[in-house]
Formats: structure tokens, sequence, C-alpha cells
DNA sequence: ATTTAATATTGCAATATTACGATATATAAA
DNA sequence: TTTATATATCGTAATATTGCAATATTAAAT
């Protein structure tokens, strides 16, 4: 089938796993790290940093734009992407907790 | 062409890409959640837990499995599977990392 | 008004993912 | 040894993803 059947999860999940997907392609992660790095987010070079073709880049970008993990404005000629800390905050208090929890089971099995 | 070339990519942004990926569904982060809230982890149940067929839930498993988040042991007639702190600890340390980062640069643009 | 530059969209081929029924495997119980 | 139980694998259909060439769009520059 190919289709995810999101309704039989709660939204956290749900939301968790866009944002783990939208970072689960290595030119996406490549994409975030680049533009973390960088001073402005006039990101029209993205282009020039990956190993990628310019519509497939503009594809990825999309792809985490839907995710809500970057931001763009169009500047005139070019677009302004950045990140979205909020996305960000999400994931890191996610994993914070997990680790958390686990830290207090501490190995009680495996 | 549907495959992901990884040649062009360093070894982390493929290992946080991998570990995304395989937490890029709502059924694996569910069943994480549920590894994470079990007491034992003789985890034969997990198939009840979930609005999937067996071999669905199976073939997530192996996904989560692949990927090192997970680890499973044959338990006599069942199976153990638990949680892989380390994957965790890495995911962490990662977004940790970004949050930080992202706290510094503090809003210089959008 | 034309040209240039930056980005997006479309269309398509190759491959991957999701899901499940049927079946295999392997241990435990009877 | 047969039967039950738990999990894995196979085969297959439906859908999604990846990647790019060709083309469209849009604004700046000439």
């Amino acid at each position: 089938m190919g289709a995810t059947n999101t309704e039989h999860y709660s939204d956290k999940q749900n939301q968790i796993a866009t944002l783990a997907k939208a970072l689960g392609h290595p030119a996406r992660i490549a994409i975030m790290e680049y533009l973390l790095n960088v001073e402005t987010c006039i990101c029209g070079d993205i282009v020039n940093e990956l190993p990628l073709a310019q519509p497939t880049v503009s594809q990825h970008l999309k792809e985490l734009k839907n995710a809500g993990l970057i931001k763009g404005e169009i500047e005139g000629n070019t677009i302004c992407y950045c990140i979205n800390e909020k996305a960000f905050n999400i994931l890191q208090s996610y994993f914070g907790n997990i680790t958390g929890k686990l830290e207090m089971k501490k190995s009680n099995c495996c």
C-alpha cells in the first residue's frame, strides 16, 4: 500500500514522526547544518553545497518547509530560508525526555 | 530514481539521517514509546498495542533494529526487544547541539 | 522591453516503503 | 510426537520517495 495511516496515532506521535521523517535524508541533514552555520540566510548557494541538481534541492527544501523545520521568505530575487527554532526545540525536549526516562530505568534488561 | 546516494555525505550526516528515518513513522514512534513505558521487555504484546497486523509490526521492528534503535534477543518462545540507549544519546546530543547553536544565533533573520 | 538570474513546478523513470495474507520456523506445552 | 504459540519471511499490490531534464515563474538588471 505504501500509505501511512496516521489516524490511529496520537497527534504527538504524528508530529514527531513527521519531523523525523523530514530529517531522514542525508541531503536534508546537510541542508539544516548549512543553514545553521551560515551567517545570513539568503541561501541561494545551497545548491552549490550539495551534490544534487537544483530541482532536487528545491524539492528537499519544500519538504523541510512542509514539516515546519525551516521557514522561507521571498526576498526580491532570492529566497531567505532559515531554521525554525521551534521545531528543534520540540525534538530536543522529546529526546531529552526519552533519555531521561532511560536513565532512570538503567538497564533492567538486555 | 528513489535511491538515496549516501556517498556524498559525511558519516555523521548519514548516521543521523538513518536514525531519523527509522523514527519517521508514527507506528515506530509508538513502538519506541511502548518499549519505554513497559516494565519488562518481553514484548510480544506490541502487536496488540498497534492497529497493524503482525507481519507489519515485525517489519517495523526489523527496521528499528537495523537502524540500531532497539536491540532484540531471543528468549525461549518470545523475543526480548528493548531500546538501545546509545542511539537516543546520539540523537539527544545532536539536537542539543543544534538548539544550543540556535540559541546563540538568536534570530538574526526571518 | 529584453535579458539575466534565482527558484519553483511538471513530468517521468527508478527505487523504496507500507501493509498484509500466506507460509515458514522454532520453541513450549500437551 | 502432535499441537499451540510467537515471531519471521515471502510474495505482492498500492503508494511514496528520490532525482533530474525541461520548463515555468518572478523579479532584478540592462
